[in-house]
DNA sequence: CAAAATTAGATTGTGCGCAATATATTGGTG
DNA sequence: CACCAATATATTGCGCACAATCTAATTTTG
């Protein structure tokens, strides 16, 4: 019991770092419970909305540079490809050039939902209720701490 | 063609939304990556150390109570505390006043566990390189962005 | 007090998310 | 050219997360 200097620093850091982690873990599941109602209207849910997006900017990409762009690996992406396909969305197909990979491309059907698509947004920013700079800076914020968490 | 006024601002804070959902969205991913291998150490994934998180701070509560804490239903806790009563952790015992509830209480095992726990948090902190202020003001935006998103 | 409505959990089914493993292709290296 | 390491994707298994449905217990109401 030696203790005069405040030693307890560390565990008010420990406690501080479990609710921001809970913080940023319940604000990921509130979010998507905005989104869902939104995009069950595109029969699409949150992640397979995150390829599409990825697509509509930029077609013909290999299951890998999907999976570095959402940091998700192909035991995500594979299953998830295949429901888009059977959906009409996109077509998977190996690349001629070197067959180990797999290349996604969009369909008609795909490129027409970018149109129902673009009124997603919307709705989510009226459940924000803040104004841009604060969003943005709060983006900004959580960039700087999740590419930390990656670098470690 | 007629906009001479920024109308795009719809847009363009779709896009904002869109990509704030996603940094919240790979942000939690990035921290659970974090967590894992120290959470490995006792056997527990994230969402069970959540909920010995709570019941180390409050012993005996029901899994609605538990459920309203973690914005959970019973579909995600009823299999995730059977796992944590088979591991030894938790006795599950439906309440003799109201048997529509079940009690959750910490065994002996339960509780010894809280002491290994005691170091998650250090490696964690180390993560974020960040001071103490700036996650501590991060962590009260993102809770006030929730609080608006789960009221909507 | 009996019927109806509410409440608490459990169950089922679908879709991530990721570790571990398997397979097939490609690119060196001796 | 045969061998070996690296690369890209697929498969399997486990654990959330949540909607929908079900059962059982309690509360409300007529």
């Amino acid at each position: 019991m030696t203790r005069n200097t405040p030693t307890n620093r560390d565990g008010e850091a420990s406690q501080l770092n479990d609710m921001l982690c809970f913080t940023v873990y319940s604000t990921a599941h509130a979010f998507n419970r905005v989104y869902k109602p939104l995009l069950d209207a595109l029969q699409l849910t949150y992640p397979q909305y995150l390829v599409m997006l990825g697509l509509w900017e930029r077609d013909g990409v290999t299951v890998k540079q999907i999976g570095e762009q959402l940091h998700l690996d192909s035991g995500t992406l594979t299953p998830l490809l295949k429901r888009l396909e059977s959906a009409g969305l996109v077509r998977r197909a190996r690349d001629a050039a070197d067959e180990r990979q797999v290349r996604i491309s969009i369909t008609p059907k795909g490129t027409a939902l970018r149109e129902k698509a673009r009124t997603v947004g919307h709705g989510v920013v009226d459940a924000c209720q803040q104004s841009r700079d604060e969003l943005k800076a709060l983006n900004a914020q959580l960039v700087k701490l999740r590419d930390k968490l990656n670098a470690s």
